[in-house]
DNA sequence: ATGAAGTGTTTCAACTTTCAACTACCTAGC
DNA sequence: GCTAGGTAGTTGAAAGTTGAAACACTTCAT
């Protein structure tokens, strides 16, 4: 439906070794990343936040216009703004208008809030190690930045190329 | 909490070689498995429900019992029980009953789910080409597959070490 | 000025996910 | 045979997540 990428006919089928790694790697991402999340939830956090948060503790001054942030994050507008009221009654962020542009907002991380992110980031990068990094060889790493560089790189192209604002959309037809 | 792993105090942090390689693959996975999600949804599926069909699909007489079912598919047995209503609606599985065990049940696909993901297949294998496999040489699917077996070794380790059932448990400590 | 477009929030309805029963059955020990 | 305890799977309610659309402002170009 809409454009079908040309070649969607008689695609070739994943040979042994196509297969192996596609299933290797899709299998065992989503295992970590499940035991990730579950290494930051003694910590009150999700992957999901904890991105949020590092990114803005990275940030100049720590903070962040909301949009930007929404778009480094990689989250929908509407959804910042829904994670931000929770993240904001806990204390870790608020909101701080802009003065040049009155419309916008700064998403400013708390004392608080650096404090928290502080103290998890230690835990998870325990995790990371543990469960990842460590497992790699530094050749390891450097040809799995090559790929996903790659890998990258194309979605990106292909995003530019289309029209809709890269976000899913979930357009479950007119099914029930 | 929990049996902190030792090592948990004085984490060396990632070099930049180390962080390069996490961030690169961890975000470029997030775009690409959006991106599948987004190519499945134009025919009514999810990659979780894609997942599980496949699964059924690839079992001896295209049956399962829910339980092995939900583990291979990596989903607790509530959560498959749910979709599966929502898969028997749509006339893809039906229930059939166990009769050497009469708790059990196992999970059937029809003939039309097996049409269904016939017809889902060839669009999806496009996608998994188009947005990751056709980007590796044979040599990065080798490295690929070795890597994640290795990380997944270690992540079975770890599960098959502790008590519980494997599945997440969201234990947001007592804090409101 | 005026209207179009941008920023961010909010409401709402749909959907997903988990949790804690709950039913039904099986197995073992007596 | 009975009973105790375990297993298979389902269920409903509660909680959480999500995106679309409507909204209130503000800015910007004419």
């Amino acid at each position: 439906m809409a454009t079908q990428p040309s070649s969607a006919k008689n695609v070739p089928w994943l040979n042994t070794r196509e297969m192996k790694a596609w299933r290797t790697y899709i299998i065992a991402s989503r295992r970590m990343l499940d035991a990730l999340d579950n290494d930051l939830a003694g910590l009150d956090l999700t992957m999901a936040d904890y991105e949020v948060l590092a990114q803005l503790s990275d940030a100049p001054d720590r903070k962040l216009r909301m949009s930007e942030l929404a778009e480094i994050a990689m989250i929908s507008k509407s959804r910042l703004s829904h994670r931000m009221k929770v993240m904001e009654q806990a204390g870790w962020v608020r909101r701080e208008e802009c003065p040049s542009d009155r419309r916008g907002f700064f998403a400013v991380m708390t004392d608080k809030g650096f404090k928290a992110i502080q103290k998890a980031a230690p835990t998870h990068v325990d995790s990371v190690r543990n469960r990842f990094i460590d497992h790699l060889t530094a050749k390891d790493q450097e040809d799995l930045s090559k790929i996903f560089d790659r890998v990258q790189a194309q979605l990106r192209g292909q995003f530019i190329a289309e029209d809709g604002p890269a976000k899913s959309s979930n357009k479950r037809s007119t099914k029930k």
